[in-house]
Order: structure tokens, then C-alpha cells, then sequence
DNA sequence: GCCAACGTTGGC
DNA sequence: GCCAACGTTGGC
């Protein structure tokens, strides 16, 4: 099983807002990168993925998510009136492609960037490619967050 | 709201 | 296929 983390912005999506769905799941599409894209289409049932909120007063890892189904293709690319349209995407070559995920936890103490950085995560790609809006975690920054998770809850 | 970082586009 | 210009992300 791989970890990963999941950027969002909470006033566009936040993970209340996925909890409070029905099924509390969600396709995660409009990712337009190709680094990111490729890290959602590597992704696996079961996987686990931490909810990162961006762009906001505190940026964190608010929660977590499990893949629930693969990879498949982004339908927003060839929607017009989608802020996601891609007009070079096609549907004999789709470019974009989105996993499902579902709610599983929210964090009554999230894990702010600076817990993080001090937690020994400074050389991850959260840090290094801080644009990046998938970004896979090595089994030992899985296993610091994890201990992080412990101590604070 | 500023601006650095950096991915993407497009002219040559 | 190089690289400058441009646009966007996201922390501060």
C-alpha cells in the first residue's frame, strides 16, 4: 500500500465538504499536470491518501481518504463549460484521468507544514515541488506522518 | 495581494 | 528542439 498526499483548496473543495456528500466520495479530477497526473493514475485500491488543505490560513493534512477505485478518464476535459475543458484532449486520446476516493478520517489536530518540515519531511516532494498537487510519499515519510498521527492523537 | 518557483506554450 | 514569455500555484 502507498501513501500520498492530495492537495486542495478548502474554498473549493474542502474535506468537509467530501464528508458531507452521500457516499462521501468524490472522482478527484481537474488535475491539468502531468507530474501529478501520472502520480493519480499509479495509484491503487486500498492506497491510502492524505488531505491536504492548501491556499488557506493554515496549509495542512487535515485527514484521509482511501482510493476506492482506479484511475479512469477525466470527463471535465471535454466538458466546455468546465473550468478543466482541455481543448487539445480527445476522447480517442484522452489526457486526463482521475482516481475515486472516499472519506475516512478528519484530524482533530491537523499537521501543519511546519510540524511537518521539523517531522524530517523537509526533503519531500510536499517541500521540494511545492506546486505539485499529487505527490507521492516514500514508506519512510509514511511511517514519520504515521507516528506524527500517533503522538497527536 | 505579492511574488518566487516552475510547468507549459509557441516562435524560431 | 531550444528557450523566452507567459500563466498559475501557493506560501507568506
Amino acid at each position: 500500500m502507498k501513501s500520498w498526499i492530495l492537495k486542495s483548496e478548502p474554498d473549493a473543495f474542502s474535506i468537509d465538504m467530501l464528508a458531507e456528500l452521500p457516499d462521501q466520495t468524490t472522482l478527484w479530477d481537474g488535475v491539468r499536470n502531468y507530474m501529478a497526473r501520472n502520480h493519480l493514475m499509479a495509484m491503487k485500491v486500498g492506497d491510502r491518501g492524505y488531505f491536504y488543505h492548501s491556499s488557506c490560513k493554515v496549509p495542512a493534512i487535515v485527514g484521509e481518504v482511501r482510493i476506492v477505485s482506479e484511475a479512469e478518464v477525466d470527463e471535465t476535459q471535454f466538458n466546455l463549460a468546465s473550468k478543466y475543458y482541455d481543448a487539445k484532449s480527445t476522447h480517442a486520446a484522452p489526457r486526463w484521468f482521475c482516481p475515486r476516493v472516499k472519506f475516512l478520517k478528519k484530524y482533530e489536530h491537523p499537521l501543519s507544514r511546519e510540524v511537518l518540515k521539523e517531522a524530517g519531511l523537509e526533503n519531500s516532494q510536499l517541500f521540494t515541488s511545492f506546486r505539485l498537487s499529487v505527490i507521492a510519499l516514500t514508506s519512510t515519510e509514511a511511517k514519520i506522518i504515521e507516528k506524527l498521527l500517533k503522538v497527536k492523537s
